[in-house]
DNA sequence: ATAATTTGTCTCTTACAAAAGACACATGTA
DNA sequence: TACATGTGTCTTTTGTAAGAGACAAATTAT
């Protein structure tokens, strides 16, 4: 039985009324953090680690891993006390698999694309407002590309990301490319403006190339997938070596716009 | 459905008395009854019908669909105001996989097994108490008998069920098997003896055949996945024609043993 | 051994989310 | 024209879940 701290909660300090209020959270955002969590770091997480991770209470974080774990969205990992996702999560997602045509023809058409051409193909989507890695095979070069899937990059960074912004007004790009995504892996900076009459070349041409803008070494063919006319609902695109010849890439090119034309619908 | 809650504040029992209080639910539970509910409909659902199918205020649907939707658990479908699952689950549900040997492997060899016999086969395994068919290949017969992935069928209903309880003490496969579980689909009824003396025999013979249960036209042949000694982690079977020969089938059985035993541990 | 961490569970309080319900605006149909 | 039925957004009220903290037990370090 607790003596003493009855009225504890005076903590608030000082006449002047800092209204410090550690921001209570609710419970279903500190289950998305935790998930979130959980897709960045690719491992399972040990409880304690995880509550420093998402910046949660400890008692609170064990509650929500366990009533997680009791749903099957997360299963402790067999070694000893670690939490990774759980078989209900594959399960959902095989659901949205299924009742998502663009998806399963996409990874269908992507694993043709990467076997046919032996370079790395990717189908890559707009998440939230950040550019996703849907499904990615990696081609068979010695030296492979690769990215993995559910990767999220900025969106300046990437062909698809030009092709992905072509329906949108000025201000929603703004609103999704934030500073920071301007900045190169390499230290070069992107001038919004650039960006954006990329995304309009992107958009009239209907594809895009950028060589040597996440590395050094590749070039990046994308062509967009359609959902409705005008409506850019996905891209496939091709990871080749940068010192891929013209006529070779134009060739590449084109195979791409026709496997993303047939993707897309009517 | 599980109700994990399961204690719910089973106060009312006090004298006259009633307290309605249609107990106040959790923002939690709510999310995870959507999306068990959307997992069960397989469809795109009106946020109107979800709150009707989930049994919650409609106000509270309305927010907790838009915060899902916003971190991309759900979608809007394409058509119109319809809810299903997003990208996110499908991510997570690729990194449960990529973290999950037994899984990826497992699909794979499942696939190869149906290939290969050209009947319908499948991967199951625990999922909170239930059997569930994590990963199935449909097989090539002109009337395939098939089953959705994730179902969830009683574990006296299968052979898989026999040899995934093998483990457990009868406490505790009480607690798993309700009543109904037993009334099989054709309306017989089993034996809790018989179905846990069932399981005893599997888990000597180290295999399972179950004839005529779900269906008056199906075989069911199972064998064991370890993931440690003694620990069936999953089982794999194959779902073939009630009259299969006795030779036949004993020569299914003994490549599905093969091939479980090659997906076990240690 | 003894201290210093980490882990998992429990209790108590109050800030805040879930619910109820009112509103505005669509639909469809007698 | 009324009259139900469905949808989406508000505001207000109040039951309760999130959080702080105290523990005991199990690990690890000294």
């Amino acid at each position: 039985m607790q003596d003493g701290n009855a009225l504890a909660a005076r903590l608030d300090i000082g006449p002047g009324e800092d209204r410090i209020s550690v921001s209570r959270e609710k419970g279903l955002n500190r289950v998305l953090h935790i998930l979130e969590f959980l897709h960045t770091t690719q491992r399972a997480v040990g409880i304690g680690d995880l509550a420093k991770g998402v910046n949660a209470p400890r008692s609170t974080t064990y509650t929500l891993v366990r009533e997680l774990v009791d749903a099957g969205l997360l299963e402790m990992a067999g070694d000893g006390n670690r939490v990774y996702f759980g078989k209900k999560l594959y399960l959902y997602g095989m659901d949205y698999v299924r009742g998502n045509d663009l998806l399963r023809r996409g990874r269908q058409e992507v694993d043709n694309l990467s076997r046919e051409t032996g370079e790395t193909s990717e189908l890559c989507m707009l998440q939230s407002g950040r550019y996703t890695i849907v499904h990615s095979s990696p081609g068979t070069r010695p030296f492979r590309i690769s990215s993995a899937t559910g990767l999220q990059i900025p969106l300046p960074w990437t062909a698809s990301g030009r092709l992905l912004l072509a329906g949108f007004e000025r201000a929603a790009i703004e609103d999704m490319v934030s500073e920071d995504d301007l900045v190169l892996p390499d230290g070069r900076r992107l001038r919004l403006d650039d960006f954006i009459a990329d995304i309009a070349t992107a958009k009239a041409t209907g594809h895009c190339i950028t060589s040597g803008l996440v590395d050094a070494y590749t070039k990046c063919l994308a062509a967009p997938v359609f959902s409705a006319p005008g409506k850019v609902e996905a891209t496939m695109c091709l990871v080749v070596p940068i010192d891929t010849s013209e006529a070779k890439t134009g060739e590449l090119i084109a195979l791409l716009r026709g496997r993303a034309a047939s993707l897309s619908i009517s």
